[in-house]
DNA sequence: CAGTGGTCTAGACCACTAG
DNA sequence: TAGTGGTCTAGACCACTGT
């Protein structure tokens, strides 16, 4: 028995992108809702959250809830998600080229964030990501080995992230990221086609598990013309 | 009579601001909380939903919810803030400069984004930011004059959303933003001390008030050293 | 096992919008 | 005024975690 709730918030989504209504419309109300999926207001309102969290209504009081203009195909709506679903998504002719994997101490490094106990290696792995043949974008990546214990080529060659859902089991919980324009580093330049190009876009982020361990962070430099960000943003209501 | 989840919310903030607990550790139980603060477990849980979207905990079920490690004084958490809100937060040397305001028909424009009624026209203002006495950011703004009936060079000196936000009553809802990084125009190399730099992150948003309707489109264009996003993301639950 | 957070219900009252 | 979404309650059962 699937969550009633995310049924339901699937169900409008799907109602949502068949043009059952067009933008400006509103749905049905709450209680109408209610009534349709046989359940309380309350299961209905959470549905409704998620459909706002994602930016397919804005709901507006005493009046109800407004469909709005949701770019879709647009990259992630402030998520977190991989390269190769972003590729995927995009239909990007693309490929990954594992450059190196490394067994570090972390002692010695500035990777000290990923502590916890000092006996903890940590597993390091640098591809480069080529979109329709060019070299554009550097990836290093940090994971504990306390939750990784194995890294291989054919791992990594793929989606990391596809073998620590799927096969590991692990749930990433939340990430947080910083965007920030640098210029590029020694290894940028051997690495990446920089054609030119005098800076890179860096994306640094730590990303925690669904227990709120730190298990990863992450390094990824962009030449900047193969970056792009779209992020959607809601007003804190207070 | 404040809402009883907001007024929780923002005491359960204050003493997590106050280290009365340290990271890692388990707030009190849900249950222990409706007891604490006299209300309803489904009142604790949406002020700790909000603690959760603001990165204060992540839940853990069957344990309980866990303080995590907040970049406290970052740049907006995926966020909507403008730039006077930015600087007093980050205590920079900052000073504005209009460069100009019209009054603009959009039909010539590619600004028919802010359509509806054709005889709808849009302001435009174009001021420069300069920070440490270096002239660091372009901010275009277009207005729908629908809802911005008259701009003066004294109000937008300030911070125009105090204006909107306090004098007109207006209420934002949310935007949708977009970063990428270009090559800078002949306007920027004009308006700003580019300083050799050969590109600009350029930040674009529509912003839309409460009620869904767009009022606003913006373009941010930052040198690339005076750029930083951070970003808090949260795998959605499926 | 007891305790935790996750889901769900059937009500209630309120503030707001629109005709 | 009727209908909308926003808040709040007091219960219930479930899935999961630790001991």
């Amino acid at each position: 028995m699937q969550k009633k709730y995310l049924r339901i918030y699937n169900d409008l989504v799907k109602r949502i992108q068949s043009n059952s209504w067009t933008i400006g419309d509103l749905l049905p109300s709450e209680n109408e809702l209610a009534a349709q999926y046989d359940t309380s207001r309350e299961t209905i309102r959470k549905a409704l959250d998620l459909l706002s969290q994602n930016g397919y209504i804005q709901k507006v009081r005493g009046k109800g809830s407004v469909i709005i203009n949701r770019n879709q195909f647009s990259f992630p709506v402030s998520g977190i998600e991989s390269f190769t679903e972003l590729t995927e998504k995009m239909a990007l002719n693309s490929r990954t080229i594992v450059h190196s994997i490394k067994y570090l101490d972390p002692k010695n490094e500035s990777m000290e964030i990923l502590k916890g106990n000092p006996n903890e290696k940590v597993w390091n792995v640098n591809r480069i990501r080529e979109i329709d043949g060019e070299k554009v974008i550097l990836d290093k990546d940090y994971f504990n080995d306390k939750y990784i214990p194995l890294l291989t080529e054919e791992i990594c060659q793929g989606s990391i992230y596809n073998y620590i859902e799927n096969e590991l089991g692990l749930v990433i919980g939340f990430a947080q990221k910083e965007i920030v324009v640098e210029n590029p580093t020694e290894e940028d330049r051997e690495l990446l086609d920089l054609e030119g190009f005098s800076n890179v876009v860096v994306i640094r982020s730590q990303v925690h598990l669904d227990d709120a361990s730190l298990f990863q962070i992450t390094e990824s430099r962009h030449r900047p013309d193969k970056f792009r960000f779209v992020d959607f943003a809601r007003r804190v209501k207070n």
